[in-house]
DNA sequence: GTAACTGCAAAATATTTGCATCCTT
DNA sequence: AAGGATGCAAATATTTTGCAGTTAC
């Protein structure tokens, strides 16, 4: 489990048991989680609020990324490749399945260019696919 | 403005002051709007329950529909063509820009096709740009 | 007149902040 | 030892629900 102290380090942040346990279940997790997902999944008894603040660092330190959603609820997902603090790189689709609820990062799926208006600049795209999935048909 | 009514009116809804105002502003509006919005750009003193359940009945009759963000907010914006309740079948870009914060629909940009991987089937697509607009730079 | 909409009150939920204490480096 | 992270309490903010009174048709 290197890899997890790996990431930590790497942002200078220290390590302590909330950061390693929360990271671990982005890690683990095929999908997104959302805040309440990472409550539930965490058996120790965390704070609420240290939850919230993980995950607040987490965006900043581009560990993490959110994701859109059409509800009102907030998806973290893991960042892949290329992000640094603040500047994401995640280029790939999101898909939201209809039956199961999960989100899942289609990593090989890129999101096309589009052509903008004259005048507008574009710095972010976010694509997100709503459907069945494939476990779910 | 009897564009309202006819709105209204073709999807059954009883035609109130709240649902007036409320579709008359979005109708106004260039971009989309969050609930704040809507609660602070009606002047007259509406419950902010009141607002709360017109958006939602206009989301379920589809006159309205969400747009998905990356922070919490929920934003909303009007349907133009082809949406039925239930059905959207909204296909173009939505931009936000970092400057000035608005949400435009634009129109006449379309979300492109992907190919998705195999099994997966794709009911609703939400592409969502954010970067500079053309009055801000 | 009836069904549906609204306002008010209150409950339930979610998020943020301050501060004292504890842990990591 | 010092700075940062956590837990707890409490302040805010957001969303939902029930019910009685009012309005649209």
């Amino acid at each position: 489990m290197d890899q997890l102290m790996d990431i930590l380090k790497r942002n200078q942040l220290s390590v302590t048991e909330g950061r390693r346990k929360i990271l671990e279940l982005f890690l683990k997790s095929d999908g997104a989680l959302a805040h309440a997902d990472v409550e539930k999944k965490i058996d120790a008894g965390f704070d609420r609020v240290t939850v919230y603040r993980t995950l607040q660092t987490f965006v900043e330190k581009g560990i993490i990324h959110n994701i859109p959603t059409t509800d009102n609820s907030i998806l973290y997902a893991l960042c892949k490749d290329n992000c640094e603090a603040g500047h994401h790189h995640d280029n790939h689709v999101h898909f939201i399945c209809d039956v199961c609820d999960k989100t899942i990062c289609l990593e090989h799926v890129a999101i096309p260019e589009v052509k903008l208006p004259k005048g507008y600049q574009q710095r972010q795209a976010d694509l997100v696919i709503s459907g069945v999935c494939d476990d779910c048909r």
